[in-house]
DNA sequence: ATCTGTCTACGAAAATGTTCGTATTTTAAG
DNA sequence: CTTAAAATACGAACATTTTCGTAGACAGAT
């Protein structure tokens, strides 16, 4: 079963959404594998955790051959995003600005994402909408 | 009993330092009302958590009054970072500048906030160092 | 001294998420 | 058709966190 609804992924089912953006459609037993270069989980808790994020709506499965194929239904940025929004709020109180200090102020950022950073702000700058 | 170790807190712990760091030093009954003010919880509830989160070292309490005064035992923006931290690594795997183009991009910031920020990038160019 | 209201302590139920053992199904080979 | 390997389905154990009921301690009023 799918759903067509898309609640938050737990720590478990990120993790699993992760690989599938990285590598794409895949078997249970390539996730399996991929989660198994980090640290040791069993075949069929990778296997249940993909059933439960289908049946959420986290995944979308093709089950017309014998071994299923399964594959992120959202893109990245969307649930990343709405990750980061409820950890903003839960967090920072929703206080974006006070975010983004506590992050640049402890961590390197490429030049190009500091060019891709500087236009953003230029674009928000309210003396130039 | 106090610990100087400190784990990060979960969500209903994080909650109650919030209010700790809004208020200050403050009784459970007082916790518990603030609590109340966005859902209701009972303040036994309140109770137990503020004694595990003593236990962990999260809060640290006076007791020696019959009435026990509990306070946050970190600042807020030293426990905020280590969240973000590992919501970082977790959700957008490490990538920081990735993570404040998709903020930046959804969010208004105050021009304070703003400048502050471009502030923080100046000092972080490579260009000018 | 006893009663009453408020507090802390404690244990355990409830809720949520994670892990895996076992059973069943499926398919391709023989 | 039978069998063996590999996959899926399912239920339950386990772990963690949240919630609260109940009991006991304590201080002030009568």
């Amino acid at each position: 079963m799918s759903n067509t609804n898309h609640p938050l992924p737990t720590d478990g089912e990120l993790e699993i959404l992760q690989i599938l953006w990285e590598i794409g459609p895949a078997t249970v037993r390539m996730v399996n594998e991929s989660m198994n270069q980090s640290k040791p989980v069993g075949y069929t808790t990778t296997l249940k955790l993909l059933q439960i994020m289908d049946s959420k709506g986290l995944v979308s499965r093709d089950s017309s051959q014998k071994v299923h194929i399964y594959q992120a239904a959202l893109p990245p940025d969307q649930t990343r995003k709405a990750l980061l929004d409820r950890f903003l709020e839960t967090t920072f109180q929703g206080a974006a600005g006070e975010m983004v200090l506590q992050l640049l102020g402890g961590h390197r950022t490429t030049e190009d994402e500091l060019s891709r950073i500087r236009q953003l702000l230029a674009d928000q700058d309210p003396k130039k909408p």
